[in-house]
DNA sequence: CAGTATTGGTCCATTAATGAACAAATTCTG
DNA sequence: CAGAATTTGTTCATTAATGGACCAATACTG
């Protein structure tokens, strides 16, 4: 991986911290490219050297915490559900804004679906319907069976501001995938 | 005043926050340029674009922050001094992170004496001893009173992390200014 | 509907920032 | 103290960001 300029990740980083901001306040399609350089302190031209357009924006930046997901899953591979569950929550609340407005507010229709395809992906692996708990019932129902329930309770956790703390949210997670899987 | 390209003002700005931050966490001698421009993240060279040495990069942040007061004194300059004293403390709380460390922890000795200066400039204009309370009393001494004393109560504030709201500080500093001015 | 205003996207010459290299000065260390 | 290591300050070619201009597309408005 080779070396990239500081202006770069500057002018990217503030440009997706602008649109964050600007998510949890407007509607997506309200917001202007001018309003969105303007947040981001950034010239209008700028954006077009990294993004085709502000969707290219948004989709990248899900593209990244996608893959920062998958790489701890690889990370917790060693780990129970617990411990892997740990991490995860970890990375939600470092990244409380990104997935507060994905999950409990505008950004939603955008994420969600994003996210539950992933688990599909990442649950495919841990699943097995030819012995254990599992045996017998279908592959397909039992992924979208715990990835749904995996969303809707993280969903829950970011729409009610963090009712429990994130350790404890990833303990009872981690407990009921566990029982489960 | 010629509009200056956001690419300096953002430069400056991410070094002026790199050097509060680094005060508060050593002695200002200390610090090395690089710490200085990898805090800021920004180019070595870059710190030389703009100052000579960290020493003129303190100078002009102090400075700033006196010409803003002196520029604030103007605009209060219809007000009683509780009202006048509001603004400067509204200030103060904007700038916590500037002050605080400028007044209650190792920048001290850099700002103190160049804030106490600027308080005798202004009250200067303010005070009278040809009539009125301090008819008879020597200018210079009525002076030197009421800006160590301001200068001490703000450092009081600061020091003890504002043991009362600012319009707590303004309201009886204020009153205090206005018994003996 | 026509006319106007705003926004989107592109282009370009100019400017600031970058990072790497370098020698000089300073600080560490045995 | 001498030698090593770090820090400083400068130079330079390269790269990214800037802002302004421009026109097309889209959104308002009377």
């Amino acid at each position: 991986m080779t070396k990239v300029d500081r202006r770069i990740l500057k002018s990217q980083q503030a440009l997706k911290k602008a649109i964050i901001d600007l998510m949890s306040e407007k509607k997506f399609d309200d917001i202007t490219i001018q309003e969105l350089s303007d947040r981001a302190n950034v010239s209008r031209g700028t954006i077009y050297l990294h993004y085709m357009d502000k969707y290219d924006l948004l989709d990248k930046l899900i593209e990244e915490h996608i893959i920062e997901l998958r790489v701890l899953c690889r990370s917790a591979a060693e780990l129970d559900f617990i411990g892997a569950t740990l991490i995860w929550t970890e990375y939600f609340e470092h990244n409380y804004s990104f997935f507060s407005m994905m999950l409990a507010s505008k950004g939603a229709p955008y994420f969600r679906n994003r996210f539950l395809i992933f688990l599909h992906e990442e649950f495919r692996n841990e699943v097995n319907v030819t012995q254990g708990i599992n045996q017998g019932l279908d592959e397909d129902v039992i992924i979208r069976f715990v990835a749904s329930a995996y969303v809707g309770v993280v969903e829950w956790w970011f729409t009610n501001e963090k009712p429990v703390p994130h350790h404890v949210l990833a303990e009872q997670l981690g407990t009921l995938l566990e029982r489960n899987i």
